[in-house]
DNA sequence: CGTATTCTCAAACAATCGTTTGATTCAAAC
DNA sequence: GTTTGAATCAAACGATTGTTTGAGAATACG
């Protein structure tokens, strides 16, 4: 029975309440997922969202800090462990850019949901959402740009925001399995998402290493 | 054969309510933006949408077709005019595939809001917008893909559609200007986005090209 | 024990949602 | 001028939204 106390449950309310609404926010969007839905699937009582988090909103936030702190940490350790080391190559920061992102999406604590909500978080205009994400993403941002201006000294600052910026386009794009290639039954998730990161990297790795040349028309062959 | 009456405003109930809506999808979302924001918007009454589409869900196809039909119509043209020539290089089919994208965003019907509507779909789960947006652009992909494949004979066709694909997710991406970068104030719209094209087409081109051999640790397991 | 605090719960709140209705206005057909 | 059918309008529909309330149950502490 539940009849237990609250306190000895195998999971705390606020914790199920972030459960149930990181899933549902990656299924049906921030404001196409209500609080009665998420309060339904997270088997608490609707009231329980305002008074633990105090508004929708506040909920928002709390889904993505829970897993933000955490990449953010893994980002900038994987990365510490590459930078500055004499064989360091382009892939290997990539890597340490775009694992942990996979290693999320694989987690078995609904990390996979999340990393769709965070493609949608990219896709909504919200201010407040997008400043929240920026004072995140943006310290991560810098430490990645610093290292790969390192690497691709031909390329200017604004360069490498620009073509990084783009690795993050596609790289959530693809994390979050948007894309119109539909996997094959005999395919696992976990290898469907070892070979979009593989692919992906060296995708990114060979489109940062670009040549600079403005114009593209006959370029070489 | 009758003709519509009011025809003598400058443009018809229909036309506004799609351009207004297609406006207010692109910053609130299709959930977000509310039929009472749209038909205010277009300066219409509520039940105009009703009325002539039938239903919200009618609408939100309506605003996709009337973009859709155009642009994959320029962007096979453009592609047909470089197919199968001899020196057409990989610039060249990007550009087909990217440059289109690149003038709707630039149309002053609003197409610019169209291009992050269609952001947010690709981040929409919804089943059916999914179909719909498959069907459209499908046909188009499968014909890219066949050229891609010409122009790179050691890919195979699994290889250039999960390329293909990470393409068009960045494309989608970096057109609806959904970057952390933001323009400087001395920079225009129509130059943000010509460079915007410019970079992801160098970009997506070294990509493409990047050889299939895994250059980084095969996975445990 | 009793008291204080934390938490849960059903119910209701005002606001907004997409949709429908019925009357009214308008341009063209007869 | 009358009729006709399409288009517009204000108003209301029932359903759903996020949020608040107040009573009650569960826990913690003295």
């Amino acid at each position: 029975m539940t009849s237990a106390p609250y306190a000895s449950r195998e999971r705390s309310t606020k914790e199920r309440i972030l459960g149930a609404a990181e899933a549902l926010f990656a299924t049906h969007g921030f404001a196409g997922a209500s609080l009665r839905q998420v309060t339904a699937a997270a088997r608490v009582n609707l009231a329980a969202v305002n008074y633990h988090f105090g508004s929708k909103d506040k909920l928002i936030e709390e889904v993505f800090r829970r897993r933000l702190d955490e990449l953010n940490t893994r980002r900038l350790a994987a990365l510490a462990k590459v930078a500055g080391e004499a064989g360091t190559t382009l892939e290997d920061v990539l890597d340490a850019y775009i694992r942990p992102a996979l290693d999320l999406s694989r987690s078995d604590g609904g990390g996979a949901a999340f990393v769709r909500v965070l493609a949608r978080a990219y896709a909504e205009h919200n201010e407040t959402l997008r400043r929240f994400l920026s004072e995140n993403y943006g310290h991560v941002l810098r430490q990645f740009a610093a290292e790969f201006g390192q690497l691709l000294p031909k390329l200017g600052k604004e360069e490498i925001y620009w073509r990084l910026d783009i690795v993050t386009g596609a790289l959530t794009y693809a994390m979050a399995d948007f894309g119109i290639i539909q996997r094959k039954g005999d395919v696992t998730e976990r290898d469907h998402r070892e070979a979009a990161a593989d692919h992906l990297i060296r995708f990114a790795a060979a489109g940062m290493r670009a040549a600079t040349t403005s114009s593209h028309a006959t370029a070489s062959h």
